[in-house]
RNA sequence: GGGCCCGUAGCUCAGCGGUUAGAGCAGGGGACUCAUAAUCCCUUGGUCGGAGGUUCGAAUCCUCCCGGGCCUACCA
């Protein structure tokens, strides 16, 4: 068999969340293409990383206080733990926020560039001068222009249907300072794509390199009409790269992203002293990118033009899949089926997932459904009750033995078993997984079957009969042992499994073929337990409580706005905070300070005879009749100022953004003056 | 609003123009007891979502309808 040279990529997870049982259908899917293909023989690699930029990463960066960097960061470490926990191989799993990429995106870019396909042109957008940065439709609400309906989004409306562009709506205002952003127009690098239109058209049609659903969609869809500029810039403020040849444009996360499968690739041609062009410049090397059918578009239209205007290889097939549904239904957190990777980790094996997933997937888009109960009966029934049974009900008759020297006569069951091979290995081929695990199954039913009919346990009561005892358990485990092949890019660990009982590590399929005699057969042990339905309820449960506090919270409707208008400051130690000596106090007089615009002068008493005299900046605020008598809490021990009016001893603190919208504090009843508040 | 996909036995699906529509699981009956109450044999069960149409012939092709799922909304 001529040796293949495969590149593959699963789509780049997105640094804002963390993985779940839905991404997965991709990532285990893709791994065990990619096993598939080793244990064929194949060189074959696995390139992934983290999409880390664009707006949505910034605003949550600002939302947690944190810069950019450390949140993709954290991310990275717990992506790859998840997928880690799952045996998802990768060769290497970088990030799009990576020296590597910048320099790829640029060489891209320069093509492009040099091609003549870049253009700019003028994009009106609403811009939020509070948060200092342009509002992306989700994140401007405001009434509808025209049935009135309040709160809708920026692009259309929920209760008629109307569709309008932010500019249009009444009273917008932007979802991130609650302000109401103006129009400011920006320049904006656009791609002409339209020049690729022939090759586009010839390229999806041709050579298997897209399912022939998607090649029909592309074709009804994009390509019977000319293509639109492609707009792949965006004005700073955004994290992202800075394009070098137009200062304070930065590359829209679309451009970059797919890039990260060249700039992962790189990460590891590096480390492993290969050529990169030889993975991405070369006509020997398939490159396979497995994606979802929400990202068609980018992979199908806009990365082969990508790649074809700078001379790097195109994509011999992008695999494209369905979603997944739990019981037939959107992922939901309140319903408990929004579980993510390390929430199933915690309850269930994850061969457990994998064998099921198999045997749900096809080659085809459309979307795959897990249902719990099927999942418990699959499970149990098929890899427990067929697979690993078998080994389970000959091993040990063989302990002592080990197999026969001879493979005996088994009616050509192992024949047909290694014949089955082929048929599997198309299936696994093609993607079309399921049919391939329900392959798999007829020859573990045969196998029992054999095993009922050849009765082991009957045999091993008769001395005489040793021998025979030792065939039948021979042919058994060898049955057993090619499902293990077959299975081992579904489950890698079974395969280990396997190999430690038989004293023969599984490495290649075509050992399927070749039965295996004369090895020793180590004691068995269970290789896998059966589901317990109880620990898929508890993961449920789990993945239920986890929503819950953002239930409250949403149940009380406090906006972020606060929190992104003034982010956390850096972590402060206990030994730093207890230099802060905050105490209750009394306000014992006030009196607006007439010369100054904000500032009331207060007398507090912190108990007995203790006073400070503080300006507090609150006049707009508080009336300072109001104030007399009233607790507060301030900062005692600051270090005296000067001010033009006289000397503050202290701070009274309060929260609130100035203006009327300043808040003093208070502690409750039975708070006494002079306390300190730790 | 736009689009894609699906609707075949209780459940999950295969079949995608041609003999009386299949499998696994579940259900019912029996066998076995080596095995993680696993396995083996037999068996019940469907007017292929609905209505039209094309055809000698349709679950399979076309149209419409109904039901479900999903995506999309600085991009289609």
């Amino acid at each position: 068999m001529n040796q293949r040279t495969i590149l593959v990529t699963s789509a780049l997870p997105y640094a804002n969340g963390h993985i779940h049982i839905g991404h997965l259908v991709e990532y285990l899917q893709t791994d065990i293409w990619v096993r598939f293909q080793r244990l064929r023989g194949h060189r074959c690699v696995y390139m992934c990383a983290d999409d880390t930029h664009g707006t949505a990463i910034m605003i949550r960066a600002r939302q947690e206080g944190t810069t950019e960097e450390e949140l993709i960061g954290r991310m990275n470490e717990a992506h790859r733990r998840d997928f880690a926990g799952f045996d998802i191989q990768f060769d290497n799993y970088g990030s799009t926020h990576s020296p590597e990429n910048r320099a790829l995106c640029q060489e891209i870019w320069s093509a492009i560039r040099r091609a003549g396909l870049v253009s700019t042109q003028q994009v009106e957008q609403l811009y939020d001068a509070q948060a200092g940065t342009f509002l992306a439709d989700r994140f401007v609400k405001g009434t509808c222009p025209k049935c009135a309906a309040p709160n809708q989004y920026g692009d259309s409306c929920d209760r008629c249907g109307a569709h309008y562009s932010p500019t249009e709506l009444v009273d917008p205002k932007s979802t991130l300072s609650d302000t109401t952003p103006e129009v400011r127009t920006a320049d904006h690098l656009f791609i002409n794509i339209e020049r690729l239109h022939d090759f586009l058209t010839e390229w999806t049609r041709s050579g298997d390199h897209l399912q022939t659903e998607v090649a029909n969609y592309l074709a009804g869809h994009f390509l019977n009409e000319p293509l639109h500029d492609w707009d792949v810039s965006r004005p700073a403020p955004y994290f992202g790269f800075e394009i070098p040849d137009s200062p304070g444009n930065y590359w829209y996360v679309w451009f970059d992203a797919p890039i990260g499968y060249m700039a992962s690739t790189r990460q590891w041609c590096d480390r492993r002293g290969e050529r990169f062009d030889d993975w991405w410049r070369s006509d020997r090397t398939e490159i396979h990118h497995f994606i979802g059918k929400d990202i068609t578009y980018f992979h199908t239209l806009f990365w082969p033009a990508m790649l074809k205007t700078s001379g790097f290889s195109l994509p011999t097939k992008v695999h494209i899949h369905g979603f997944l549904t739990v019981g037939g239904e959107k992922m939901s957190k309140s319903k408990g089926t929004f579980i993510l990777a390390s929430t199933y980790l915690k309850h269930l094996n994850p061969s457990y997932l994998r064998y099921y997933y198999a045997s749900k997937l096809g080659p085809r888009v459309d979307d795959i459904d897990l249902n719990l109960d099927e999942f418990v009966a699959r499970v149990n029934a098929d890899l427990v009750g067929k697979v690993v049974n078998l080994a389970s009900r000959t091993a040990k008759f063989v302990e002592k033995t080990g197999l026969s020297a001879v493979y005996p006569a088994d009616g050509g069951l192992f024949d047909q078993a290694a014949r089955d091979g082929q048929a599997i290995a198309e299936a696994y081929e093609q993607c079309d997984y399921n049919r391939a695990m329900r392959l798999v199954m007829a020859v573990a039913d045969r196998a029992n079957q054999y095993i009922e009919h050849a009765e082991p346990w009957n045999l091993r009561k008769d001395p005489a009969k040793a021998r025979a005892l030792q065939d039948v358990c021979t042919i058994g485990l060898n049955l057993f042992r090619q499902l293990a092949v077959y299975l081992a890019p579904v489950l890698p660990r079974l395969a280990e499994q396997t190999g430690a009982l038989l004293h023969q590590p599984i490495a290649r399929w075509d050992e399927s073929r070749t039965p295996l005699v004369g090895t020793p057969v180590a004691r068995f042990e269970h290789m896998l337990t059966r589901v317990d339905p109880k620990e898929i309820e508890a993961m449920i449960d789990e993945s239920r409580a986890a929503d819950e506090p953002q239930a409250t919270v949403s149940a009380w409707d406090d906006g972020p706005e606060p929190l992104a208008a003034e982010p956390l400051a850096e972590t402060c130690s206990f030994d730093e905070f207890v230099k802060v000596d905050l105490r209750v106090a009394r306000v014992v007089e006030a009196e607006a300070v007439p010369q100054a615009d904000k500032l009331v002068r207060l007398t507090v008493s912190l108990g007995g005879d203790k006073r400070l005299n503080v300006f507090a900046g609150i006049k707009s605020a508080y009336a300072p009749e109001d104030l007399l008598g009233r607790l507060v809490v301030c900062v005692a021990n600051l270090a005296p100022r000067k001010m033009k009016f006289g000397t503050s001893e202290g701070m009274v603190v309060a929260s609130g953004t100035g203006g009327k919208d300043i808040f003093l504090l208070s502690p409750d009843a039975g708070a006494k003056p002079g306390q300190r508040v730790h």
